[in-house]
RNA sequence: GCGGGCAUAGUGUAGUCUGGUUAUCACAUAGGCUUGCCAAGCCUAUAACCCGGGUUCAAAUCCCGGUGCCCGCACCA
């Protein structure tokens, strides 16, 4: 579907909407209704129990979002996280510092204040792309971050976290003593990052206010293992860094082994893999629609030391996009944490030297694969609006529908009551035709109905038997209703990787 | 941030150029009748000109400003 439709039709089903929208709406902030809640809450649960789940030294932690101004100071985000933009004065055009210096200085222009840059444009006679005017205007700082003053006074200042990972990098010290002084040590956290885009645009993906998923694993450079057999013949669809440089743009497939020949190590690979396939697997992207595009030394961010990124084919947005990403960030972060905070976050694990351990980075938007999870499983099939989810992210596992409402509404209503209550999240719908209500079912992603029916009240052999349909093939089946939660159980449960 | 386009019920739209009756139609939603396993039919109801200012006897329609959305540029998780 196309981007306009796809967001209609989520608006309507109050899947998402613009946050304020009574007032307008605002740029880059979105309110989930309950449809979207509900789906956001079991993408993160599934993603939880996938990645969690790669091994117990892996840990879930829910720390604070606002950071205070000395660690993002250290982070670097104070100084980096910042476009430094010079105008055009007669055509009032943008640029960006780095790209317009490109020519005279191709070293970039991180760690410049504002006053060099302008010093730099004004030495190098640089005409404006735009109009061809040499009246460029000094770049002035925009950061990106939400400052926020801290306490009453508000002498203290704090900023939004522009990313999670920060969390905990802040939080390493302390989950070293809690998990046991061992490496590796993995700190997941889903929290909320706020950035103030300058052109907050298409939907979710660019959003003021969105979720990440993250895992942090802190690992002994000197080893890292890995159950690299578990995933030696997965083959993987790469567009290789080197590949691109020579012109090409489709994805090459890659197994794993093969990528380990290349220079990656195991451990980058491994998770590489489990990435792969908690999209195919687990949120069931084709195969076809995947892709891991691999960032230059151009490309990537500067703390990087290899970088993929995950990204998935959407209809809606004409291309592959950027879904999550697996960074090797080596010892940038707590080399810089250790500097900032005057804490020797070296480690010397049990019978081991002292070490700063390196970290390999998996990072998830939430909001975007929750949009790629419509683009991709949504859409028209014959007349019908089906959205195809796997039945553990479904919002709603089970619709009960009595066929006649008057003559079918207590059995019905009781169903509903004693799946609820085994756990099954369901949803009771007697109003209007029996077929339009499993159309609404089918657009919402319900991948079960249940039907009490004349059979069902009645004495006769069908007594106490329901009928179960299918939402993808329609397909009917007749069961006993006391039958019901503990057959679908398996369905609704969530996938986990299988790592020994 | 820059440039271009767009903005009418829950959704999609007609009407705007050329100002003038009670703002069109479909679907959806709610109620009723009927039907009884895949968006059926009939009746009824609910429901909109993005916000602010200006021009005019009169503005959905023309002008200005704002906000939001889409596309391109520039960026980005």
């Amino acid at each position: 579907m196309k981007i306009d439709e796809l967001y209609a039709l989520l608006r309507r089903r109050g899947v998402l909407w613009p946050s304020a929208e009574i007032y307008g709406g605002t740029q880059g902030l979105y309110d989930y209704g309950p449809l979207g809640a509900a789906l956001k809450r079991r993408l993160q649960d599934a993603w939880a129990a996938w990645f969690l789940g790669l091994s117990p030294d892996y840990h879930r932690i829910e720390p604070a979002e606002i950071l205070p101004e000395a660690v993002v100071r250290a982070s670097g985000h104070l100084e980096n996280f910042t476009d430094a933009e010079v105008t055009c004065e007669k055509c009032g055009t943008a640029f960006r510092a780095e790209t317009l210096l490109e020519s005279v200085r191709p070293e970039g222009v991180d760690g410049l204040t504002p006053a060099e840059i302008g010093e730099i444009v004004r030495a190098s006679s640089i005409r404006c792309p735009s109009c061809g005017s040499t009246a460029l205007h000094v770049p002035r700082p925009f950061n990106m971050m939400f400052g926020v003053p801290l306490g009453v006074a508000g002498t203290e200042r704090g900023y939004l976290q522009p990313e999670t990972a920060q969390a905990s990098y802040l939080a390493f010290a302390r989950m070293w003593d809690v998990a046991r002084r061992s490496l590796p040590l993995g700190i997941a956290v889903i929290g909320h990052a706020y950035r103030n885009e300058i052109a907050p645009r298409q939907l979710l993906f660019r959003m003021r206010s969105f979720t990440q998923a993250e895992l942090q694993i802190f690992f002994d450079p000197a080893g890292f293992p890995v159950p690299f057999d578990r995933v030696a013949s997965e083959e993987l669809p790469v567009l290789r860094a080197a590949r691109r440089d020579a012109g090409a743009t489709e994805p090459e497939t890659a197994r794993a082994t093969e990528l380990v020949a290349s220079g990656l190590p195991e451990f980058y690979v491994y998770h590489l893999v489990q990435t792969y396939r908690f999209l195919r697997d687990v949120l069931r992207y084709p195969a076809g629609r995947i892709r891991f595009f691999e960032k230059s030394d151009r490309e990537r961010a500067f703390y990087n030391r290899i970088q993929f990124d995950a990204e998935v084919r959407f209809e809606s947005l004409g291309g592959f996009r950027e879904v999550g990403a697996v960074h090797y960030r080596g010892d940038y972060d707590l080399t810089r944490h250790t500097e900032g905070s005057g804490r020797d976050l070296a480690v010397t694990p049990t019978g081991g030297a002292k070490i700063l351990p390196h970290v390999l980075e998996l990072t998830f938007g939430v909001d975007r694969n929750l949009w790629a999870l419509a683009d991709v499983h949504l859409g028209r099939d014959g007349e019908r609006t089906v959205w195809h989810l796997p039945p553990y992210l479904a919002p709603v596992s089970v619709g009960v529908l009595p066929l006649i409402e008057k003559e079918h509404a207590a059995v019905a209503t009781e169903l509903a009551e004693s799946l609820a209550a085994a756990g099954v999240t369901v949803q009771y719908d007697d109003a209007s035709s029996i077929g339009r209500r499993y159309a609404r079912m089918d657009e919402a992603g319900t991948p079960y109905c249940l039907t009490v029916d004349g059979g069902t009240v009645g004495p006769g052999p069908e007594h106490g038997s329901v009928t179960l349909r299918e939402r993808d093939s329609k397909a009917q089946e007749r069961v006993p209703a006391s039958d019901v939660a503990a057959r679908l159980a398996p369905e609704f449960r969530l996938p986990r990787p299988s790592v020994r």
